[in-house]
DNA sequence: CGCGCCATATGCCTAAAGGCACAATGACGG
DNA sequence: CCGTCATTGTGCCTTTAGGCATATGGCGCG
């Protein structure tokens, strides 16, 4: 337990920096045991990236990239639910058919025998899979409850990564409303106002686009009592009352970049 | 040991905002029991800064910062040494005269019987000292190494929120309270929309820094019906109808710079 | 002197946002 | 199964912004 400190310290220092995926691979598997890791980004409409790997081979990289990602239990659970936090993998309640060949095929070929996946936001419809291997054990109950302790600190240290280096969220075509019809509308970087959902980050992107309730209702196919109930909730959120201070908050976040 | 994860996390999350030194405070006292505890902030050539205290009195407050400072080992230590780290008031090999008024004078009016400061760089030849303190029992040594053990993460966050913040020293001001009271107010270039009037370019300037029309009137000492003219006139010479296309022009001339 | 601009004021009305309460449904986790 | 959250909906009321018209006085300029 000690042990975890130092790496604990550098993981934060290294967040905003090219260090970042390493030091929070050397925290995450700081006192659990493990032969190897691979690290990997999932989106639910593309196929995956290769991040990162230790003691990995280049050729089961590609092998991976090539074929088995098709199989892959984890990227089909991100596409199909979109669930984030410690995954075992044995826990998959996946279809055995596709399991077994990913176990059978992939992993029998890389000499894993157990997997588990710490599945981080990573904007849009993208998380980072950080995958902790065994060769010869599996991983013990204990040893996940572990990792589910310390998922918060992992989930705050890759936001706080994202935000560092501001990268946006959205990326909207050219609006063609009534009223307002800015040139270029305001985007919304992942990591301003965490607090506010899917839905939520919809609205106050219409909202700040300029967009009346009636408009935006109009767009959204709902009523406009349901904007106005989604105003009030966004409202609350950001502890504000108003669009105007809605329009603030959002400029002093750009004006502080 | 299971609850240092959410306080870490939070305080991670935290950093950059005005919620750090809290969340700091937080993780700190996380499992090291304190009755109360005070922040205060030290330069090598200047007297020290009161940040923040919990469950202190402001009467004791005002006393250290009008006399008792000149006492306190852990100001004197910092003016001479420079240390950063844990420092625990029973090891400050200060000058016994001085360290005993602090104790007979301050500490025991505020009583407090014991007192271990963390001591973390903030910038120039400042330091931001974050003291928890005893009422009844002194800090045991056990509880002392843990907080060496953790000095380096407590030392990364608050690098990281220097860094974040982007200033050469931190300076942690009352924060703002809720509603439109922004840090940063909107300033209009000479050079944008050169049509308005002098008294226009103020009323804008008031409408962007958030201030609703009651409100802007008590400012001006004029009435709710001519701030609404003005309005009107705003609009008309800037072509728009409404006070959000207000806000999208501005938005626009400065995301075009 | 007349005109236009600016600043200030009044009155009335409409549209829109905000405030508040309540409700239903589905998904998720304990 | 229960609680929580997100999403959607309804209704009623109040506050505020916007729309429109009119008026007055001061100032500068042709």
């Amino acid at each position: 337990m000690a042990n975890i400190w130092a790496p604990l310290a550098r993981a934060i220092a290294a967040t905003g920096t090219d260090r970042h995926v390493d030091c929070l691979i050397d925290l995450i598997g700081a006192d659990i045991e493990h032969d190897l890791v691979t690290v990997t980004r999932y989106s639910a409409t593309q196929t995956p990236e290769f991040v990162k790997h230790r003691r990995f081979s280049d050729e089961m990289v590609r092998r991976y990239l090539d074929n088995y990602y098709v199989f892959d239990p984890f990227y089909a659970s991100w596409r199909r639910e979109r669930r984030l936090g410690i995954m075992p993998l044995k826990r998959l309640a996946d279809d055995e058919a596709k399991r077994g060949q990913y176990i059978a095929g992939f992993l029998a070929q890389s000499e894993i025998c157990d997997e588990v996946g710490i599945m981080l936001a990573d904007g849009g419809d993208w998380c980072l899979g950080i995958f902790l291997d065994r060769s010869t054990a599996s991983f013990k109950d204990s040893e996940i409850t572990l990792l589910d302790e310390r998922l918060p600190v992992f989930e705050a240290l890759h936001a706080l990564d994202i935000k560092a280096r501001g990268r946006d969220f959205f990326r909207t075509s050219a609006p063609t409303g009534p009223g307002a019809s800015p040139r270029q509308e305001p985007n919304i970087p992942a990591s301003l106002w965490p607090e506010l959902s899917l839905r939520e980050r919809e609205l106050v992107q219409l909202i700040l686009a300029g967009h009346p309730t009636a408009n935006i209702a109009d767009r959204l196919g709902i009523t406009v009592g349901t904007v106005k109930n989604h105003r009030r909730r966004i409202y609350e959120k950001l502890d504000i009352t108003t669009e105007r201070e809605l329009f603030l908050q959002f400029f002093q976040h750009r004006a502080d970049r």
